[in-house]
DNA sequence: GTTAGGGTTAGGG
DNA sequence: CCCTAACCCTAAC
């Protein structure tokens, strides 16, 4: 053309981000005349704004530019097209047509990731598909491992783990992966090259070829990965149970401290009975017993040992006659150990 | 007049 | 040569 590129600075984006956000999206004149943006924008014109914010969108989606045919297409855009899904119809759906909470989020996360560049993003998008179809970690993969796979493969920046982390948490507010405990793996939907709940429509015709497309392409890696896809799910649920019971083993062993406690609590407790035994046995009813149960002093004379009431447990499992080592569990932490789904056994 | 979407092309790798 | 981004064209409302 005529007129040289002009390509769009920063601010320019950052106000038609704000306009946006202000308006909406397809109030693109709006937006221009606005004064709050117009001496940002006011060498743009409203279908410029509007271009500029489906390039924006169609790289924050992670896809290339909007899929051109490369076959002629019939002018009309009737129901005579050849790809009758990639009508305007159709493709209104897609994020940039809608100011939702997610598309905000998104497109504002590029704003704080500008020092990505598209090409650099989608390079990194690569490798993190890259990476992860080849760990084929089906409990997914954390950022270390994934940092470490591509640190052995690419040259990397110094901050690369932070870009890293960045475009980890797009790609699965994309939905193009997912997060689980920490780690990231491919969504199946991805692998099989749909790309979120509601795909583009011209996203479904195979692409040649791309960078991700070079790795979701590679029938191998999506049978592998879509195989692995169902056997991560039961890992994952293994996984929670593992923690379950790791958060037990801590309780446990606060319990442990508790009962620790509790032995010495106990010694001054008895070492209190001697006292009282030698003087006024009477004196027991007018101790402030503070919740622990008043002692039976039967047997006192044979080596301090002290019967203690019974008492009941959360499971009711535990009857009359326990040790006093039970007692002094089950009052130590104040709630016996029903939560602890533990059996009394192993104290 | 404004918008949406397809088409074209300059620029860069 | 291919991809991306900016710009152009046009139908629809």
């Amino acid at each position: 053309m005529g007129n040289p590129k002009q390509k769009w600075t920063a601010e320019e984006e950052e106000a038609l981000r704000a306009g946006i956000a202000k308006h909406g999206t397809g109030k693109w004149k709006n937006i221009q005349k606005d004064p709050e943006f117009n001496h940002l924008l006011y060498s743009r014109s409203n279908i410029d704004l509007k271009d500029k914010w489906r390039n924006m969108s169609v790289s924050a989606n992670g896809q290339g530019p909007r899929e051109k045919s490369r076959l002629p297409k019939p002018k009309s855009n009737t129901d005579s097209s050849a790809i009758p899904l990639a009508t305007p119809q159709v493709l209104g759906s897609s994020p940039p047509v809608v100011v939702d909470s997610i598309s905000i989020n998104v497109h504002m996360d590029d704003a704080s990731n500008c020092f990505l560049d598209g090409k650099t993003a989608s390079k990194y998008n690569a490798m993190i598909y890259e990476a992860l179809s080849t760990l084929k970690d089906p409990n997914g993969s954390n950022t270390s491992a994934i940092v470490c796979f591509i640190e052995k493969r690419h040259e990397v920046p110094q901050n690369f783990r932070r870009l890293l982390t960045s475009r980890l948490r797009r790609l699965v507010a994309q939905q193009k992966l997912e997060k689980v405990q920490n780690c990231y793996r491919l969504r199946r939907e991805a692998v099989n090259g749909i790309n979120g709940p509601v795909p583009k429509p011209k996203e479904i015709w195979p692409r040649l070829s791309g960078p991700f497309n070079s790795h979701l392409g590679e029938t191998l890696e999506e049978a592998a990965v879509a195989a692995a896809y169902k056997v991560a799910e039961a890992e994952n649920k293994l996984f929670v149970a593992a923690e379950a019971v790791k958060e037990a083993e801590r309780v446990y062993k606060m319990a442990e401290e508790a009962e620790t406690f509790l032995h010495l609590a106990k010694e001054i407790y008895e070492r209190l009975l001697v006292g009282l035994v030698e003087g006024e046995v009477d004196v027991l009813e007018e101790v402030d017993w503070g919740g622990l149960p008043q002692p039976n002093l039967v047997g006192l004379g044979k080596g301090m040992g002290v019967e203690l009431p019974t008492t009941k447990t959360n499971n009711g499992t535990k009857q009359g006659g326990e040790t006093e080592a039970d007692v002094c569990k089950e009052t130590a932490d104040g709630r016996g150990c029903g939560d602890l789904n533990c059996s009394w056994s192993s104290w």
